[in-house]
DNA sequence: TTTAAACTACCTAACGGTCGTTAGGAACAT
DNA sequence: ATGTTCCTAACGACCGTTAGGTAGTTTAAA
């Protein structure tokens, strides 16, 4: 239908399993069913088909963390960060936008760097102060007993880079034993960890 | 002096910096100093160069790790964990070699995936038996009052994994901030958590 | 309401460039 | 004499991109 909208998604899927490099205008054309230079009808080229991508992953990467948080706004503080990391990783399994953020936060086209990151970095900043926000909010209210809020929110951010690191190259499985076990280490050692 | 080496070495530092793909062997041996159609002298192509890197990087890394833990074999287990994390941030930055196997464990050339993997779990796991062992020892010796040595070695990894991953794209200083914020709460946490 | 212009979305053909790779030969060491 | 290590030249394949054209739709004036 629209073709746009259609390669929008392509490319995404293709950026995110090949890397900028690894992708080919040739093959995301063929997949959407059109040929390589209609491409150029609705994108200036590589460079912004893959910007207007990267910008509509993490439009809706954003969004979707937002429905979360607000989906369990009366759940105590600890279910809710956990659960956000159990549904981060859904998330990486069920699209490709979690794998190409990840994978473009990381490893940017080092031709495009600095117009990633000037996109990436509001977004992690962003998750960083709403996870922030909500540790002094449940030590202030009393609700956990968290020692530092800025450390724990730090460290929260740690372990989600480790967890869906390990979605990346180990799959689900692995990265569910991750978060198994770093899950209860980390929820005790920010009630009880001195600075 | 040793063409062969210095490839070798070369070669690490592109495909760290530009991935698979992205990295061109007209470079790689202009930087060498040589025509590109002599690296065929030394390697059958891209695909074993790249793999010839991979296992010397893989060697070499899992020697400096080895070395590390022996230099430190007398100090306490916190101290011995806490400072390879430390050491590991280094090592990212004076070499190249760091960078390449975290790009190549996270993102590998989907062409090679399978053999780039052979290489990397048996590395991943060896460092995972051997945090896991001194976890067990610490909580035998009573050095560490350790709860459960099997989750406290996998959310090790994971830290490992989200410091590292902030080295990637943000750098040392974020990096430091991150182990400096972690830590504390990671080694109170596998001290108190009961599973 | 018709008609002409403009625009959109696609096409085919082809461009210049870079890619990894191979052929074949020269210099030199073993 | 054989093998190693480099070279130049060139191959075919694929890359992103542009030119130029053709339908079909929208816009706007007659």
């Amino acid at each position: 239908m629209n073709a746009k909208r259609m390669l929008l998604e392509t490319a995404l899927a293709h950026f995110a399993e090949d890397g900028y490099e690894g992708a080919s205008l040739q093959k995301i054309a063929e997949e959407v069913g059109i040929k390589k230079p209609s491409i150029y009808a609705h994108f200036k080229g590589k460079d912004d088909l893959f910007l207007c991508s990267l910008k509509n992953a993490l439009k809706e990467e954003k969004r979707r963390i937002t429905r979360f948080f607000i989906s369990r706004k009366d759940q105590p503080l600890d279910r809710r960060l956990s659960e956000l990391l159990a549904f981060l990783q859904e998330e990486y399994n069920r699209s490709s936008e979690s794998k190409f953020v990840l994978r473009m936060s990381f490893f940017p086209p080092s031709s495009l760097y600095d117009e990633v990151m000037k996109l990436i970095y509001p977004f992690l900043d962003s998750m960083e102060r709403r996870v922030l926000r909500l540790m002094e909010q449940a030590k202030a209210d009393g609700t956990a007993p968290i020692a530092n809020p800025e450390d724990a929110a730090v460290a929260y951010m740690t372990l989600v880079d480790g967890i869906m690191i390990e979605m990346v190259y180990s799959g689900m499985a692995s990265a569910k034993r991750r978060l198994k076990a770093s899950w209860p280490i980390f929820w005790a050692g920010i009630q009880a960890s001195k600075t």
